[in-house]
DNA sequence: CAAGATATATAACGAACCAATATATAACAT
DNA sequence: ATGTTATATATTGGTTCGTTATATATCTTG
């Protein structure tokens, strides 16, 4: 079983307080972003049950201008329970793709068609490599976070280069399969 | 948005008739089941959605034996429908690691289980890579599957080669937190 | 100053996942 | 031959999740 959104929240709290937009972003963001994610219709709901269950508090907000602004704070109990879920064996990484069902008809499809969203992706994918390699010079976070975007990059660095490497051998049969359709 | 469980079915069975059971070991088994995934809960309900709508239908169950076995057929409709959805814009890709959130905490953990995790990981990503090896010599599949599974394995190989070049400073991290804290 | 962008919170609906259950046949061991 | 485990198959019910629409208040910028 995948660890659940409010074990999640716990572990972006122990870094320090955040509001449940901070939170959000950083699983869009941060280092956490490339293996994990939460949308807000996630985060609030567990913040709910995690004040409920004495594993947050909330900061009482500081009266200026924004009154909405809810700050929380994890509690010793709530570092216990994020302590007992990091020592829990993990369950197996989940990959999914869409590209990838796709792909797995591509000689079916248009080779136009094909070239092009391979072509798409392997942008999208140096575009992220790009930014992580500027990141990396930047201001470092802890060794954790280092060994989490390192394997980010790997990875990227993996999917991209096997796209631009192998992508002609999938054009090619759809090019065969669009001529014998003729 | 990703794509949804109806249209994974209607990718398994427009490669042939088959039961629920069955397309469920696609995802289990299968060139699919790298970047895809479905359980029963999500097929059984699907199918019988695609059925209502046209886009399956059912085959007179084979007389013999076993009365409860249903064999679906993808139709004309379903193919039509199927074809949009490998057209549209790919969801970008998702990646989900429990062990990578972990580790991402690594240096606060005790380093003999962080060792221990880390290993553990590796050896159930090298067996699978030992185990795609073996398929890529026999039997192969469409130009599709073969892209996908070597897609599978670069990405299994930079995971693994990744892990076993950097768990030592991660370790080496976490001996120094653990000495500190004396 | 007006307009858009950003930060923030929430509810509600639907999709999907997990666990429990039920049953029939095949395979296998004793 | 018989009892037991494994395999193939389908279903449902509860829980969790994700998506989307909605609502405001502040900040930024032209």
């Amino acid at each position: 079983m995948m660890i659940d959104v409010k074990t999640l929240c716990l572990g972006v709290l122990s870094r320090g307080d955040a509001s449940g937009y901070e939170i959000r972003k950083e699983f869009e963001e941060g280092p956490l972003s490339h293996f994990s994610d939460a949308g807000f219709g996630s985060i609030y709901p567990a913040l709910k049950r995690l004040l409920d269950d004495g594993m947050i508090t909330m900061l009482p907000h500081s009266g200026d201008g924004r009154p909405d602004k809810k700050l929380y704070r994890i509690t010793p109990a709530g570092r216990h329970v994020l302590y007992q879920a990091l020592t829990r064996a993990p369950a197996p990484d989940k990959l999914r793709s869409d590209l990838m069902f796709i792909l797995s008809f591509g000689h079916l499809l248009p080779p136009r068609h094909l070239d092009r969203i391979i072509n798409d992706r392997i942008t999208d994918y140096r575009r992220m490599i790009a930014t992580l390699e500027a990141q990396e010079k930047t201001a470092q976070h802890t060794p954790g976070d280092r060994f989490v975007e390192g394997m980010g990059l790997a990875i990227y660095r993996a999917v991209a280069t096997y796209l631009e490497e192998h992508r002609h051998e999938l054009v090619a049969a759809a090019l065969m399969e669009s001529q014998v359709a003729e």
